[in-house]
DNA sequence: TTGAAAGCGCTAACAA
DNA sequence: TTGTTAGCGCTTTCAA
């Protein structure tokens, strides 16, 4: 069934019926009635790719995942902001393509992806700093918005973040006002910019309590149980171990745990352990309640807003960037469940 | 640029240069080099929608995911499963489409997704137990793949799915050979079909040795770390308590690890874990080695197999459904990282 | 071996 | 308020 089709039934033209049914206001309501009563008896459906075609818009938006990313992108963290981006898409009408880039040729990729006029726009994941995409997709002029931030790019670029920096300054000074002093940062690697900006956060809550930051407690890789094993063992077996270890990762978060159980300490007496995630509500951290960080609820709503802030970018081509900051929030006395203020 | 344009350019019409630029036999050689020399020299790049819309193709897989499942979409599973079929997409020069489905209107968004054409096929995610959409998509003609299996269906159709129960059989059948009796399950929702499939495996090898499964010591729900700690506290607090864990799910395990420390009983020497997850290399279970199932890695080939069989099915639209059936392996003595026999 | 012409199914000026 | 007419950029008969 065809628009052809639908308006030789009606006896109309094929403009009238497109018009009625994309809400035109110059057609007479009895006929948009009309329409719309034998479209839905006839489970008329637009192509797509004929409309695409005709209107110039592709009504999709790409998610470029850098291969080199990619166990980045095998993290439940990525599924959260794909779940939230989503919704908006629908919404809209849009679809969500998923794009895989290999490193090596970016450059090709882009300008291929502006070339064949696929997607209208594109959200940028998992961004290092001084990441050459942002110049790249600004010079092309394909609409894009980044999930996450690139320090080290001059260029005004839409983005939207995680307050990463802000969250391990307050889960540092959290643990500094239960008592600690000697807290070990298992980080990820610094390459990625949410790594340096989390560091940031850390050093600054220790520098606010004139605590000289100890590059021995610092430690960055990939965030895997085996580094947060690793760490926790070395740093454990120094004469000045540190009493607590802050984790940009569960998975890290639960290697040293395993180094406190093979060591027969006992967490949240001899040593404590706070992580950025929302899975960790049970780490007792010589607090009386459980504490975590929310960032699962907090990169929903990233997806979401990377989403809307797309749209509108594409809506509004002429508009400056918008930047957003989502703050994650640093609960405590919760179990595992959305954060207060996190949508449903 | 467009191929007009390039036509115009070379002098040539843009059937010559179509042609020659999709390999078309009839072209002669020279005329062939002159046009590739020049599209690569301007950065040609054939506009897909338009291609689409002539050749009726969309050269799209969407991947449809139920809204109901978002919380098995929020997993990380779901992302390796992407990881293996964006590969073979991106080789095919298909895009991936990711589609949510709200489970009121499935009927509907189905047959708009047929109508609309903006994807060839479509492989189906988080099988239900008698699901309907698969009914739904042999009667609708539109080619798909399930990742999984439904029990109940009767109809032929494709599916790739890790084995479940095998995995579930052999993890159990190792705990047997540890001298366990009383084995907890921490399974997944029953509606889920591979949740089904676990639990028959499990009770295959307690059959097998005539152990009579005991309904008290199979727990089903979300698999979330509450659950985990919730079912090894009510279960360890019983007069016959088990002395191992089976669970499904890295989050279930670390509730019941977590329950266990409550508790102040060893993993390993007061009671056992085991999981179906790659990350939990390290739990020791009353073995000398760490061991575990790699679930990640399975997934992954999954993700290709079905990419690769749905395409197939799109080429070659007559022939009959094929099924495969990936091993997930148990793997004993290795520390978190790939299984042997996965792809780097 | 090449080209002319007719679509694919829709939207959007321009007329009426 | 409706219809006529041209495309969107490509592929694909059919003819040369």
């Amino acid at each position: 069934m065809t628009l052809k089709d639908l308006a030789q039934l009606l006896g109309l033209s094929p403009t009238t019926v497109s018009r009625a049914l994309n809400g035109f206001p110059e057609v007479a309501e009895a006929t948009r009635r009309r329409v719309e009563a034998a479209a839905a008896a006839q489970g008329y459906r637009p192509n797509s790719q004929a409309r695409r075609l005709a209107t110039g818009r592709a009504m999709a938006i790409g998610h470029v995942i850098p291969l080199s990313t990619q166990h980045e992108m095998v993290n439940p963290v990525f599924a959260d902001f794909i779940a939230g981006a989503s919704a908006v898409y629908a919404r809209a009408g849009y679809d969500m393509v998923l794009i895989a880039v290999a490193d090596a040729d970016q450059t090709r990729a882009y300008r291929a992806l502006r070339a064949q006029g696929n997607v209208d726009g594109v959200i940028v994941h998992g961004p290092r700093a001084g990441d050459p995409r942002i110049a790249l997709l600004t010079d092309l002029g394909l609409p894009f918005v980044v999930h996450g931030r690139a320090s080290g790019v001059d260029l005004p670029y839409a983005h939207v973040d995680v307050n990463s920096a802000r969250a391990f300054e307050r889960a540092t000074r959290f643990l500094l006002d239960l008592g600690h002093r000697r807290i070990a940062l298992v980080n990820g690697l610094e390459e990625m910019d949410f790594a340096l900006r989390r560091r940031r956060g850390y050093e600054r809550a220790l520098v606010e309590r004139a605590i000289v930051p100890d590059p021995r407690l610092l430690i960055s890789g990939e965030m895997t149980e085996a580094q947060g094993y690793d760490a926790a063992r070395r740093l454990l077996a120094r004469a000045d171990p540190p009493s607590a270890f802050l984790t940009s990762s569960l998975l890290s978060a639960m290697g040293v745990r395993r180094a406190l159980w093979d060591l027969g300490l006992e967490m949240g007496r001899d040593v404590s352990i706070l992580t950025h995630d929302d899975e960790l509500g049970y780490f007792r951290n010589g607090a009386e309640e459980p504490i975590f960080t929310a960032t699962r609820a907090s990169v929903r709503i990233a997806g979401r807003r990377c989403a809307e802030l797309l749209l509108a970018q594409i809506a509004t081509p002429g508009a400056p960037p918008v930047a957003e900051l989502i703050e994650a929030v640093l609960v405590v006395g919760a179990s595992t469940g959305p954060a207060p203020g996190a949508p449903p």
